[in-house]
DNA sequence: TCTACGGTCTGTAGCACCTACAGGAGCAAG
DNA sequence: CTTGCTCCTGTAGGTGCTACAGACCGTAGA
């Protein structure tokens, strides 16, 4: 038994993306741009996670999942100027990306409206005229 | 007056980026991917547009909006493989891409719904626990 | 004990789609 | 002739990963 044989509570980085559905080099990455904290190492130098770091990185996965930046997320983790924020703060982000998420929802709708009329004018014919083509010629 | 001195249907790089709303380097970054064709130049060197390139510029920004991959523009430009699209592939492109704006805009909605959920648990207090940030956490 | 296989390490390049800057040259007006 | 704008080129940066090469490590079976 080695001094720095695993215990049951420690992980490798395989075990880590499989506990939170993260892609194994994506670990690596938000290490690299100080989402995740720098990890303890074996005396070989492989990373050694815990129970936190499941916990720190499911909060990331979770929030990208709700469309987040990196840069937002930074800011929800308390890591914008070593300030902890507060539920004021948090909400008033929140917010921002609300309203940002309702823009996007809206130029998709439009979109949606002009792909599927344009589309419904096509013959389908084997043609080398065609509506959409049209409607982006003018 | 030089023998290449520009007449009124031509168009420096500036008066094409203008006629179309395209930003200034993005037309020399579509020169380089392919989607517009290498234009003619002054003795000096600069570039020398036509009415014909802010048409296709124009059919370029217009499907840019339409949500379209520079890649799908490529193809509805008949730039593929050389060969002529017909309306039935152009229209396949369309709806292909209309499913994916579908599918978006079904994703943006569940989460619209989730943050405008956890954002209206929020007090608003100045304290540092938060509704967001408890929805996140687990 | 040797060996084969898989996991891990590092750095780096690539993806889409631009945007911006540095450093030099051209051109028109005053 | 000088000022000030445009234009040229090449290249770096941004976002958020993903993937690869080449080396090392660790373990299970023969």
């Amino acid at each position: 038994m080695q001094a720095d044989h695993m215990n049951e509570r420690s992980l490798r980085r395989s075990d880590l993306a499989q506990a939170t559905g993260c892609n194994l080099e994506t670990i690596r990455y938000y290490e690299g741009v100080d989402l995740l904290p720098a990890p303890a190492r074996t005396a070989a130098g492989h990373r050694v996670y815990s129970g936190q770091d499941v916990k720190r990185l499911g909060f990331i996965m979770r929030a990208r999942e709700l469309g987040f930046s990196l840069e937002d997320i930074r800011g929800l983790l308390g890591l914008g100027d070593g300030a902890l924020r507060s539920c004021a703060e948090v909400k008033e982000r929140t917010e921002v990306h609300l309203a940002d998420v309702r823009t996007k929802i809206a130029d998709l709708q439009r979109i949606e409206a002009v792909l599927s009329r344009t589309a419904g004018l096509c013959t389908g014919e084997d043609r080398p005229d065609c509506a959409v083509l049209d409607s982006l010629r003018k």
